[in-house]
DNA sequence: AAACATTTGTCCGTATGTATA
DNA sequence: ATATACATACGGACAAATGTT
C-alpha cells in the first residue's frame, strides 16, 4: 500500500486531528481506494506519529462509515457502491428540506445576498465545466442554509451524510447541472417571501433530482 | 447435525466497548449528571481498565454528542436543556417519516403483526403508568420500521438522535400518551394499504405531537 | 512572572486474538 | 492439529499543554 507523502500539515492541531483529517481526505478523493487495507503502523510512519492517534482517528472514521473495522483481523476503507447514492440522498434531502424550512424565518437579506453570490459562482463553475468547484460551491450553498437553521442535531447529521455524497461524486464523476442554479434561485426567492413550505419543497426536489439523473444513466 | 454458525455473534467484548456502553448508560440514566467532569483516570480505575479504552470510548461518545471534549483542558458530560427536545424531534420526525415511506412496500404481514403486538404492550404500559416501559416499547416500535426501510444511513442517523431523545425523556419525565397508540395503529393500517404518503405523514405527526405537548406545559 | 500541579496527548512495549501454512 | 506470522487491544510511562498559586 503506497502511502503518499505530499500532504500539507496544518499547524496547531493535535496528531489525532491531523491524522483524521488527512485520512478522511485520502478516502474521499480516492487516494485510498475502497477496500484498501489500512495498517495503522504504516499510516503512523507515513504521518510521522505513533499508532495511538492513528487508531483513534480510524475509530472516528469508522463511526462515520468511512472505514470498516474487523476486530483482530484488520481495518479497511469502506467499499462504496455507486448505488449508495440512492440510499444517501433521500435522508439528506429530507434533512436539507427541514433545514430550509427552519431557516426561512431566520434568513436576513445579507445572508440571502451572499447565497446568491455563491450561486452565481456556482453557475460559472458549471459553465466552465469545472465540476469539482461546482460541487464544492453547491455544498457551501447548502451548508449556509443548514447553519442558519441553527440546529446542531441537523448540522451533525447532514455533515456526515454530505461527506459520503462528496466521496461518491468524486468517485463516480456525478455532475451537477444548470438546473440546480435555477432551483437555488427559487429557494432564495422562497426565503425572501418567507415561504417555509416552498423553500422546503424545492430543497428536497433539488436533491432528489440528482437521484433521478443518476437512475437514467 | 450441522452446527449453526450464528451463535458466536457475541462479538469479543472489548474493554472499549464495555466502557462505552457503561458510560453511555450512566449519562442517559443521569448517574453522570450534565456538565459533570469526566476524568479518564478515575473512570479507568472505576471500570478496572487502563486509560486507553476509556479515552477511546469517550471519543466515540463525543461524536455522538454525549460528551464534550476540550483539548488539553478536560472532558464533560454534554449539558442538556429541556428545550433541546425541540431541536431533536423535528429531524427525527422527518427521518422516521422517510423510513415509514421507504418501508411501506417492504412490509410483510408478519412484521405488521409483530408491530401490532408491540403496540398492544405499549398501550398496556401506558395504562399501568409504566412510563419507562412505554418509552422503550415506543422506541422498539419505531426501530422496527426503520430497520425495514433497509437504509443504513437512515438507521445510523436515527439511532443517534433517538439516544438523545431517550436521555431527555429520562431526565424530564416526558410522558407518551394514549394518543400515540391510535397513531401507531393508523401507521399500521397505512402499511397494510401500501399507502406510502399516509404512513409518512402520520409518522411525522406522531413525533411532532410530542413536541406540541411539551410546549403546552 | 515563574514554577507547580493536574490533566490531557502521545509513544511504545506486550499480551491476546485471528488467520494461514 | 499445531505452529507460525501478523494485526489488534491494552497497559503504563513520558511529554506537552493548561490553569493556578
Amino acid at each position: 500500500m503506497p502511502i503518499p507523502t505530499d500532504f500539507s500539515i496544518p499547524v496547531r492541531m493535535t496528531a489525532k486531528k491531523r491524522a483524521f483529517t488527512q485520512i478522511q481526505t485520502w478516502i474521499i478523493d480516492g487516494t485510498l481506494q475502497p477496500n484498501e487495507k489500512l495498517n495503522d503502523a504504516d499510516l503512523a510512519q507515513a504521518l510521522g506519529v505513533s499508532r495511538t492517534p492513528i487508531r483513534e482517528a480510524l475509530q472516528l472514521l469508522n463511526v462515520q462509515g468511512f472505514v470498516e473495522m474487523f476486530p483482530g483481523v484488520g481495518t479497511q476503507v469502506t467499499p462504496v457502491k455507486k448505488e449508495d447514492v440512492k440510499k444517501i440522498l433521500p435522508p439528506l434531502g429530507v434533512l436539507q428540506a427541514l433545514a430550509s424550512e427552519l431557516a426561512t424565518p431566520l434568513m436576513t437579506q445579507e445572508v440571502i445576498d451572499s447565497l446568491r453570490d455563491i450561486n452565481r459562482r456556482f453557475a460559472e463553475a458549471i459553465a466552465k465545466g469545472d465540476s469539482i468547484s461546482a460541487i464544492k460551491l453547491d455544498e457551501q450553498f447548502h451548508n449556509i442554509i443548514v447553519e442558519n437553521a441553527q440546529n446542531q442535531y441537523i448540522t451533525n447529521s447532514v455533515s456526515m451524510l454530505q461527506a459520503h455524497v462528496f466521496r461518491l461524486f468524486f468517485h463516480d464523476s456525478i455532475i451537477v447541472t444548470e438546473k440546480s442554479v435555477d432551483e437555488h434561485e427559487e429557494i432564495l426567492k422562497a426565503f425572501e417571501k418567507k415561504d417555509k413550505a416552498g423553500a422546503a419543497a424545492i430543497s428536497r426536489t433539488n436533491w432528489l433530482r440528482i437521484l433521478e439523473m443518476f437512475e437514467e444513466k
